[in-house]
DNA sequence: ATTAAAATATGACATTTGTCATAATAATCA
DNA sequence: TGATTATTATGACAAATGTCATATTTTAAT
């Protein structure tokens, strides 16, 4: 069992608040996790006991639309909790987490974080401000998803992904989505957005080989998502 | 000044976690205010010194996007707590608050905010709550706004006013939103917001004097909104 | 009450986006 | 390797939505 003193990611998370004996602690009482690509690690409606910390690899929350449709609400990368929402509110997670990659994951005990919550003031915070950095998010979201154009949409979800995950050393995108997956993302028809990817590369915004994406007019797509 | 111990709106929000002796303070330092249909109590970008509870009255809570629109995020109505996210985040606020009709409302400093956080658990337990309540809203927002059909999220929009709001006495809906704040709620234009509602009318699933809006169909308007 | 201004309503049309069909390419597996 | 399947790509068309013009109604102001 390793030990979550010595865990770089926990320092990019709520839990760098713990002190060394909670950490002793949480190293006994948690469990880690290797989590394959496409495998669920909770679904809509699950009840869960407890949270995930992501140590490596990306995952996509997602929820099931009216339709029928998956809709990609985020995705989440090491150094974030999973599941907490659920834990504080005592519901079913509302969203499902599925891997995009190999995962490794660690699994929190509800009761141990419900242990920090009481006693540990400064957890409590940095769990408030996370949530409320969602929040924020999340309304911006959906403030992007009613009002701008599904190009819009695109090139912004284009530059968020280079932003946050970063780039393989040809330059393409690291997280590789599939068309499907994009789409979903941006709240477009699969076809729809091929068409535009097809147009963005035919403008030499991006490069299309295979799956891999690569951004070529950062510039030019931050103008277009305006 | 009023005393908190006796208002009864406190007992719909986070405080009602606060002793006696936490309300008594709270009665002295807090301010209340009155505030006109179409005043604006904050701005996006604002730095608030406090939160706002409301003891009356409904208002919208906006966000300009790229393209120079306003859109209505939520509204917010008696019992609830105004800029908390942006208290714990010690952040400007990232939504416009503009009231729908004449408010009441209290202004709770800062500096006692923080100290019941410090000091009372419930408290702070309450608010995340409430904050995780409004994550999740926000989440199924975004997906509804990227999934469903403008005519969808009217029928439901509708639904939400009228089991969020209430209606007058002769059954119309008790919030009156302009065509265009209407618009500016489910995300599409004005005209195209005004053009379903004539339809709507015309199939006899609502009713239209003036400004007035009555539901009339309930059950088929829920299954328009799917 | 009369006028001016704002809000609501409707028509005509352009643009965006979705849907279905089908082709081309890539990935998987026996 | 060859066959099978899934994914990506493109065309053709329909449906949804936005934009601009203009009429009508409501509201506000003098």
């Amino acid at each position: 069992m390793s030990k979550c003193e010595q865990c770089i990611v926990r320092e990019f998370s709520s839990l760098k608040a713990l002190n060394k004996e909670e950490l002793l602690h949480l190293s006994e009482c948690k469990e880690s996790y290797t989590i394959k690509k496409g495998d669920v690690i909770f679904e809509e409606g699950d009840t869960i006991n407890g949270i995930y910390c992501i140590k490596d690899g990306v995952c996509k929350m997602s929820k099931l639309s009216a339709n029928g449709k998956d809709h990609i609400v985020k995705l989440i990368t090491k150094g974030e909790l999973l599941g907490q929402r659920s834990i504080i509110s005592d519901e079913p997670v509302n969203l499902s987490a599925v891997a995009l990659e190999d995962m490794e994951v660690c699994f929190i005990p509800r009761a141990e974080v419900m242990g920090f919550f009481d006693k540990n003031n400064q957890f409590s915070m940095n769990v408030m401000k996370t949530i409320c950095g969602d929040l924020k998010e999340a309304d911006l979201h959906s403030v992007n998803m009613a009002q701008k154009t599904v190009k819009e949409r695109l090139a912004e979800t284009l530059l968020y992904l280079s932003d946050t995950f970063g780039k393989n050393e040809d330059d393409s995108l690291k997280v590789q989505l599939s068309r499907e997956e994009l789409a979903s993302m941006i709240g477009t028809a699969t076809e729809s957005c091929i068409r535009l990817l097809s147009d963005f590369n035919k403008l030499g915004l991006i490069e299309l080989a295979g799956k891999k994406i690569t951004l070529k007019e950062i510039g030019k797509l931050k103008k277009m998502a305006e």
